[in-house]
DNA sequence: CGCCGAGTTGAAGCCTTTCAACGCTGGTGG
DNA sequence: CCACCAGCGTTGAAAGGCTTCAACTCGGCG
């Protein structure tokens, strides 16, 4: 169990065979320790294998040549990140450490052995990716079409949803380790509006704050703001080749 | 040849052997022909295959729940689309022919198949589907943090990008089949404000437009000011296991 | 011939940004 | 051990970019 990254994500979909554990094993590397802050991949650098997040939150984000930042994505335990380095072997994207992280190596080479030996992981990691591509639709969707308030709610209970597939119980509030600015970056705003928004929805009472925790007190009327839906359920695995 | 559209789009990456077109086709089912404006999937239907683009403009949009509209990519010949249908099977997104299409259906059974059997081709649709992810976090990067004229620049030089590929020699203009609130809803901005933004570039003379025909007189000043990178290129295929 | 969608333009208003300043906290170095 | 500094959060005021509302033209289609 202790470099189970992948396993421990890909059984929440599937019941994996003995032979499907051991493959996944065999791929994955050595783990990585970083502290809030590091840099994993910088975008531009040479990256020849994704990473699994074992443990923390971290970010994937972007420079412009204006000098501003967009975070594209928070990843958290369980997800495969640095995705970009399957189609090239330069990175598309910074991956940053929020909170202490550990993550596991899975070189693409070992992958691309894995889809071999095993084409029902295979085929769970392309259903997988095409969720991930839903994801970052709906994010555009969020920041092409909406204001502020709905965006910043929007990211609130992606946040609360995407805790309480790990959490199992109820949750309704969590520590949130990003900085306005964070924020902004990742919402399209300055931090300034990110402050005066999340004030408003204090002040609107469908949100409570107490240093880092953030309550989330009128879940509905924040879902009915936003149209939200939880991507986070199941992934139909239907179509799947049998195991091997 | 009549059913071709995932071989002459992978075939752009790679060598394809004998079996791997014999598998193709076999995955592949019959066409099927749209008119423009014909919605091939909507939002939230059922949908249990893939389509690949053999003709033609697509695009794929969502709705908000406040009436708004967000085009999240626009599809051309050789792209995999409804891609959401592989993890869900309700479509996450609709997707409407923008100029008369063909389309071939792929259905996901079928997919799951031909990733037991060709395991470099499940490699290969693996990281295509990365660079898709990669694609629209450029597309959230330009929306979330770039002005109108940028982002009006920005998709002007990715449809070009784009159209080199299939087009061979130098395109320095196009036919651009959108109106101009479609550019709005994929942009994020009013169509009123898209025709203002357009005449600028016009009145700055880096481009030139004639009826839907659109010219990109200076690409260089639009590169420089976008800071726009063209992902159409090559996709890295060292690291794909070796075909059966 | 008339209607509708698409493109165009002006004016006013709003949301978000920009600029600026200040309090607070945690970490660092003298 | 404590002073200082840097980053973060907060707030006000002014500016700006984009939207909204409205009106008018043009071309294609019934």
């Amino acid at each position: 169990m202790q470099l189970s990254g992948l396993i421990a994500r890909l059984g929440r979909h599937l019941d994996l065979t003995d032979a499907e554990r051991e493959a996944i094993l065999h791929a994955e590397r050595g783990e990585r320790r970083l502290r809030a802050g590091d840099v994993l991949v910088a975008e531009g650098g040479e990256s020849h294998a994704l990473y699994v997040v074992r443990q923390g939150w971290l970010h994937s984000s972007t420079k412009l040549v204006t000098g501003g930042r967009q975070i594209l994505r928070f990843h958290y335990a369980g997800d495969l990140i640095g995705t970009s380095s399957m189609a090239w072997s330069q990175a598309a994207a910074t991956l940053t450490a929020i909170s202490d992280c550990i993550v596991i190596d899975l070189p693409k080479t070992e992958l691309g052995l894995l889809f071999r030996a095993q084409p029902r992981i295979a085929g769970l990691l392309y259903a997988i990716a095409a969720a991930e591509n839903v994801a970052m639709s709906d994010r555009l969707t969020t920041i092409g079409r909406m204001g502020a308030s709905e965006r910043l709610s929007t990211l609130l209970l992606d946040i609360m949803a995407r805790l309480r597939v790990t959490a199992g119980g109820i949750v309704d509030s969590f520590d949130l380790p990003l900085t306005q600015t964070d924020i902004g970056d990742a919402l399209g705003l300055t931090k300034v509006h990110v402050n005066r928004t999340i004030r408003a929805l204090e002040k609107a009472g469908v949100i409570e704050r107490n240093g880092r925790r953030v309550r989330i007190v009128d879940e509905a009327a924040l879902v009915e703001a936003t149209g939200f839906t939880d991507r986070y359920g199941e992934i139909e695995t239907g179509w799947l080749p049998p195991a091997v």
